[in-house]
DNA sequence: GGACTTGT
DNA sequence: GGTTCGAC
DNA sequence: GTCGAACCGTACAAGTCC
């Protein structure tokens, strides 16, 4: 089921249109797509072989072209085009509320500002204080904001968890050296929220699986890559650690 | 008071 | 970017 | 059928800045 990730993807483009500028009208075309994707039931994959993409409202044929392209090299090229012509970091200054399009734009053509770390040291350093349109309440806002976020993407709730998780479930499943793979810690748990996803793998090549692991789609940083074992943090900013045991 | 941004 | 609608 | 133009979800509250 490619649905929810190609919505994200459609909803990620907005954001960076909307951020350099672009036509208002353009932005909402990829919103609106989004938000309809979301809300089907069936398989956007069984749309694209059926040749009836179009029949989604939002969907013309430039979108339409672009789902089937995801659905079949499981990327898509304008996509990541348009994400490199933006700092990497900067979409997440989106997460924080109070923050928008425009401000998030303004920080990062009047300050460089181009991650929430660099936020905080702006902050810290009281270079917010100063630029247009940002004064002492609005810089509060934007510290509150950032804990709150910070509180809230420390754990994420079991589903999104389960999501994340069934996808590396799957590639790594697919692997001819793996003999067994569960998950372990909270998830395993069936707690209601989940700090990562722990994934244990029995093989016996596990260099092969660590590198396969590493390799698995979606995944934005490797935070640590040994022989047995290996951790990183997905695009949806969750953190996978993989050990290996033969 | 008016303009603008975010969020619903 | 999508859709509708009239002209051709 | 297809080409191009015009239009596209509306309305609003709240907060901040000027």
């Amino acid at each position: 089921m490619k649905n929810l990730e190609i919505s994200r993807i459609f909803r990620e483009i907005a954001d960076i249109l909307e951020i350099k500028g672009d036509n208002p009208f353009r932005i909402r075309a990829y919103q609106r797509a989004a938000q309809n994707i979301e809300g089907l039931t069936e398989d956007l994959e069984s749309y694209a072989e059926g040749e009836r993409l179009r029949e989604i409202p939002g969907v013309g044929e430039d979108l339409a072209n672009k789902i089937k392209e995801f659905v079949q090299t499981g990327d898509i090229k304008a996509y990541q085009k348009l994400k490199k012509s933006l700092p990497p970091g900067l979409l997440n200054l989106l997460d924080i509320p109070t923050i928008g399009p425009k401000t998030a734009k303004l920080l990062y053509d009047k300050l460089k500002i181009k991650s929430i770390a660099d936020l905080e040291r702006a902050i810290r350093s009281n270079k917010l204080k100063g630029i247009f349109g940002i004064k002492e309440k609005t810089v509060e806002n934007i510290i509150k904001g950032i804990e709150l976020l910070k509180r809230g993407k420390e754990r994420m709730i079991l589903a999104e968890a389960d999501s994340v998780a069934s996808k590396f479930l799957q590639a790594l499943g697919k692997l001819p050296q793996v003999k067994k793979i569960c998950f372990a810690g909270s998830l395993r748990r069936q707690k209601e929220t989940v700090r990562d996803i722990d994934i244990l793998v029995s093989s016996s090549q596990p260099q092969k699986v660590i590198e396969a692991f590493t390799r698995v789609r979606g995944v934005k940083q490797i935070l640590a890559k040994g022989p047995t074992k290996s951790s990183l943090r997905t695009d949806e900013d969750v953190q996978v650690d993989c050990r290996v045991v033969p």
